[in-house]
DNA sequence: TTGTACGCGTTATCAC
DNA sequence: GTGATAACGCGTACAA
């Protein structure tokens, strides 16, 4: 089922069917010649060749997407926003996990670009520059998502992490706790940095100064560096009587540690996650944490590679959508004495 | 960077670059020519075009995935196996999600046959002949995972769900449940199928009839259809004491309903889920349920489709998997009196 | 307005 | 063993 099989039935030359077929060509074509063609097309069920149209135009309609690990539940709803956008636009996502290996982000870059993708979204969570480099001079356009490159002149789409950690402190003052600890994430990920840089400001705008001692900086968003970090804190006896946690991981891994120590949460010590995950509603207690519109930022994110693709000259943007504090049952005002 | 830059640069004609960088006509080549030609490639940092391949070799090394809904936390961890096996073959896969509308199966592997894919792996769940149909007539190989199809022979790589039944089942009888009920999965799906079989079959070789009111079909695998099942038994007052649930989203549904009228699980009643979904451990209580590998499926279905895709004439296989069971705090012997 | 001719990068099939 | 040539399906100058 190729152009030459539609041009026979509809008695035009394959150049015809072409130009008829294709949105930007069809005003050069006589309506009627158009309409037959049109008709054919759709009778003999033809399928352009997106292959053999990509060997022409140079372009795949293809987007690759590298993420660090698809079983993340942070990253499905992103994923479907960025497909679901995608598709409108004609676009076809490829998806790649590096398991937050920088090495093999390059390597997967690379994979796409041999494939020939006219762009990459990347959700990998490094702050680095190798991929952008490497991205530029191939010609290929870089959108990131769920991580922001201030350096750099590159679209993104992502929460306002500061919003979300001003949001979680904001509540814990409410509460009554001033000694507040802050689980950081890794402070080369965009997002570790901003909501630790945000959870001092906070502090200091409600003129209260942060303990450094009650500040600690996991090597991963991962249950076993919280639970590791918040061991440390309960070890060394900090009188601390909340935690802010930099996502929802970190959090339950507090969880553990209570659970270990009798440690009632929040009778005795707050905590508030960070992401809104999957059945944080589920877990015991339920989790106070902030809400990101995950699904919307993969729409976003779709969005500005669309706008890449579709118009070079558009300078990149940046798009940061708004979390929300959805509060549950481990947050609780701190135990009075 | 094409073939005929590594030509000018070794000497040779483009077609003897071609058949020295490809394995199956290396040998067709001068050893020496070769190794020059290897050398010109690697230090251009030639990568072959796929596109201008696939329109010359009819494959695009592309492989279709058609999944229900990437944010079931199902799903995840056997695409990771899937892409994990494929791209040891060379392989990429092609991710589309269906959102269970067999309408929408059919389009989505339309668009994929219009990009050429040299196959596609099916995890969406009806029991339906229709994509099977389309794909043998355009001559794309068809894999199913998680989900089996026996009237026909397609090659499928499933967990034994009749043995995780029986295993959950068994687990409920050697506690000393008799009256057990059974939250089946919808019966179109050879999931929901096979478990609501092996429920029957489990309970009669262990001598006892099921009761045909304590059996309930969902309409989905969702919490809100397990919620309105349970919900339907209670409101009867049926003395059961134990639920065997075809997965785990329908024994949350029952954790509501219990919250919701005060029964205590499992001292008054006693789940068990099927599939071991990510934090099943966290909910309150920690769910009793059959381990799934997931990843392993996932792999085993990547392997599937290498064996059609490099050996056309090898007959199709079905591969299962053994689930397990893991016994949490959602169950425990009935109560007595 | 439509047809002709060529090229995108690769591989298959010849001939040398 | 290697080179020449055609062809995959499409898009686009250019000619008609």
């Amino acid at each position: 089922m190729t152009l030459r099989d539609v041009a026979r039935v509809a008695g035009v030359h394959p150049a015809t069917v072409s130009r008829a077929l294709n949105e930007e060509t069809r005003a050069l074509v006589n309506e009627d010649t158009a309409r037959r063609v049109l008709k054919a097309a759709e009778e003999l069920g033809y399928q352009p060749n997106p292959i053999a149209r990509g060997l022409k135009t140079n372009r795949s309609f293809t987007v690759g997407v590298l993420i660090p690990d698809l079983t993340n539940p942070l990253f499905p709803p992103i994923l479907r926003g960025i497909e679901d956008r995608l598709e409108t636009g004609g676009y076809t996502p490829l998806i790649a996990n590096t398991d937050n290996d920088p090495e093999r982000e390059l390597l997967d870059s690379q994979a796409m670009r041999a494939r020939q993708v006219d762009g990459i979204i990347a959700a990998t969570a490094r702050r680095d520059h190798r991929l952008h480099d490497a991205l530029l001079e191939a010609g290929i356009e870089l959108v990131l998502v769920n991580r922001r490159q201030t350096e750099l002149p590159v679209s993104s789409a992502t929460a306002d992490d500061r919003m979300g950690m001003r949001l979680s402190v904001e509540h814990l003052l409410s509460l009554g706790h001033t000694r507040i600890a802050h689980l950081a994430g890794p402070l080369d990920y965009s997002t570790g940095l901003e909501r630790h840089d945000s959870f001092h400001e906070t502090m200091r705008a409600a003129g209260l100064e942060p303990d450094p001692e009650l500040v600690l900086v996991a090597e991963a968003f991962t249950e076993s560096e919280g639970a590791r970090l918040c061991g440390q804190l309960m070890a060394e006896r900090r009188d601390f009587t909340a935690v802010a946690a930099a996502n929802d991981l970190l959090a339950l891994g507090c969880y553990d540690v209570f659970a270990e120590r009798g440690v009632r949460c929040p009778d005795e010590i707050s905590v508030v996650g960070f992401n809104d995950m999957p059945f944080a509603a589920r877990f015991q207690p339920p989790l106070t944490t902030i809400h990101i519109p995950h699904y919307e930022i993969g729409k976003a994110a779709g969005e500005l590679m669309l706008e890449r693709l579709q118009n070079g000259e558009s300078p990149p943007r940046e798009i940061r959508l708004e979390p929300s504090l959805v509060v549950r049952d481990s947050t609780a005002p701190p135990a009075t004495g």
